[in-house]
RNA sequence: GGUUCCGUGGCCGAGUGGCUAGGCAGUGCUCUGCAAAAGCAUCUACAUCAGUUCGAAUCUGAUCGGAACCUCCA
């Protein structure tokens, strides 16, 4: 197996593919962006958190030990920083009439119910805003007293005219201080309590409405939003770590900003390999909730959104999404969608006809080009449609093998068979689908007779039996498809 | 307006300076009681215009078109 370590990271900080080495070896520390709890996860955000649970995934296969931490951000996500330091959740918990804890815990389950239903591996650390507090307030403090911050009415303010006296604000985004200004004039007036258009709050001032805020040093308020991942990737991962991945629409000023933070706090450059996924769109703009053009997973599967034609089921989408590279974005259409549909359901059954394939003295296929193919374009910057195209030139070969027109050994046969479910299930994450029925075994012993009857009847010519059999199982979604000498059953869609 | 990025065949999508991924759909053939599946073959391409080069879809410039970000967003 050429399982090499010769993993190429495209780092969104230096605009190149880089041989990705970490920082100790052989631990990883992955910090995502997780979602803000104030309402229903769309599909957009399922592709960005997809698109590293597949890196992670990956990293794990080639052999470290990663440790993945994914925030849920349940407080600070105020909706501006001129406003009273009201956040997405208690504007929210307002309009619903309760807790914004009710709101967190509502929408964290909904979180992890969908994610689930995508088969994403749950981080190793979750952890929250609301649980750092102590920590965010320490940070604050730290940047203070290097004279990165200033307290103003209660607000505690990143300085950045001051920090980018020293240091490169602007770094990951590519943005330029005084272009910005032009751009944000606007900003500057209405009696801000900032010093410069760009400062941004670490720590705002709660009013007296506010229902969830903490006592600090400044008073009474809550934490900035750009804060908590600052304090909690320094707090599981430390003050360095190897990658941070998140929505492209985070770089800035989010992710801009948690840089500026702990080279403010701690003098380190938190991140070496920062990594942005790109968006989902909707005939060609972003999906995002503030548009309503965002589906939900429910309307996702059964189809029930004026802009499907019919229900996808969760393994279509990620086979859908793991088609295109992650920097790319990618248009939600049916067409595309039904595309996906029918080759994941030939990858699917290439997989069940390995698992049946028998074995010959010698293999007259080239197995290894296939695995090192495979493996060479995960090391590409995590290259799944490279992949996936591979996985189909080896589709290809297990049918060639079953038809009996090509070979296999049988230490060949049992490398390409761990190949397919290292590659399929564990890394590409997919599952088969409706597992959980036809691993039942009456259904399955049911068929067998079934299929016997029928058998029996083709023999004896009886085509209108075979053909009843055939239509009325149809009418169940169980397909019977005819070999040779024998017929193979499925469930269908 | 600024920054970044993109424009590939009916649809989706990789990709390297020369040997034209892959999936879906189409066409023909093989197999088959029929159907499906599968196999084999095959048809549609690299936004436009210049330039660099022996050779460019791949490099450079311009033009046109589109997207994201520019303090809500994964």
């Amino acid at each position: 197996m050429s399982k090499k370590k010769s993993l190429y990271i495209y780092n969104s900080l230096s605009r190149k593919k880089e041989f990705f080495e970490p920082l100790n070896p052989p631990f990883v520390g992955l910090y995502v962006c997780g979602p803000t709890v104030y309402s229903d996860v769309h599909l957009g955000n399922v592709r960005s958190f997809m698109t590293f649970d597949v890196v992670y995934r990956y990293l794990t296969y080639l052999g470290y030990n990663v440790r993945y931490v994914r925030n849920i951000t349940d407080v600070g996500h105020l909706l501006d920083d001129s406003d009273t330091g009201d956040d997405k959740i208690e504007k929210r918990a307002r309009l619903e009439k309760i807790e914004p804890m009710e709101i967190v815990q509502k929408y964290t389950n909904g979180f992890h119910n969908t994610v689930n239903q995508f088969n994403l591996i749950p981080p190793s650390i979750e952890p929250t805003a609301t649980g750092h507090i102590v920590e965010q307030i320490e940070m604050v403090q730290r940047i203070i007293k290097n004279g990165l911050a200033y307290e103003v009415n209660g607000s505690v303010y990143f300085d950045v005219k001051k920090y980018s006296e020293e240091h490169h604000y602007g770094e990951l985004s590519g943005r330029k201080l005084d272009e910005l200004l032009e751009q944000t004039r606007d900003n500057l007036e209405g009696g801000d309590e900032k010093k410069y258009f760009a400062d941004f709050a670490i720590w705002k001032k709660a009013s007296e409405e506010t229902i969830m805020k903490w006592d600090s040093p400044w008073g009474i308020g809550v934490p900035g939003w750009h804060l908590e991942c600052s304090v909690m990737s320094t707090k599981y991962l430390g003050q360095e770590f190897d990658i941070h991945g998140g929505g492209m629409d985070l770089k800035f000023p989010h992710h801009e900003c948690e840089i500026a933070q702990s080279v403010g706090a701690d003098g380190v450059n938190p991140v070496k390999y920062w990594m942005h996924g790109n968006m989902l769109t909707v005939n060609g703009t972003k999906m995002s909730k503030s548009l309503g053009n965002s589906f939900l997973p429910h309307e996702l599967i059964s189809g029930d959104h004026p802009l499907l034609e019919k229900g996808y089921t969760p393994m279509t989408v990620r086979f859908f999404f793991l088609q295109a590279n992650y920097k790319s974005t990618v248009d939600f259409s049916n067409d595309a969608l039904q595309g996906a549909e029918k080759g994941l359901i030939k990858l699917m059954n290439a997989i069940k006809t390995l698992s049946k394939l028998i074995s010959s003295e010698k293999s007259s296929i080239d197995l290894n080009t296939i695995i090192t193919n495979c493996n060479d374009s995960m090391n590409d910057d995590f290259n799944t449609p490279m992949t996936i195209a591979h996985l189909f030139d080896g589709v290809k070969m297990i049918n060639s093998i079953n038809d009996g027109k090509a070979t296999i050994s049988l230490s060949d046969l049992e490398k390409l068979q761990e190949h397919y479910n290292i590659f399929v299930f564990e890394i590409l994450g997919l599952l088969p689908q409706n597992t959980d029925s036809s691993n039942d075994e009456l259904p399955s012993e049911l068929m067998n007779i079934i299929i016997e009857l029928r058998k029996k009847s083709k023999e004896n010519k009886d085509w209108d039996t075979a053909d009843l059999i055939r239509d009325e199982l149809k009418k169940l979604n169980i397909s019977i498809k005819d070999t040779k000498d024998s017929s193979v059953w499925n469930y269908e869609e």
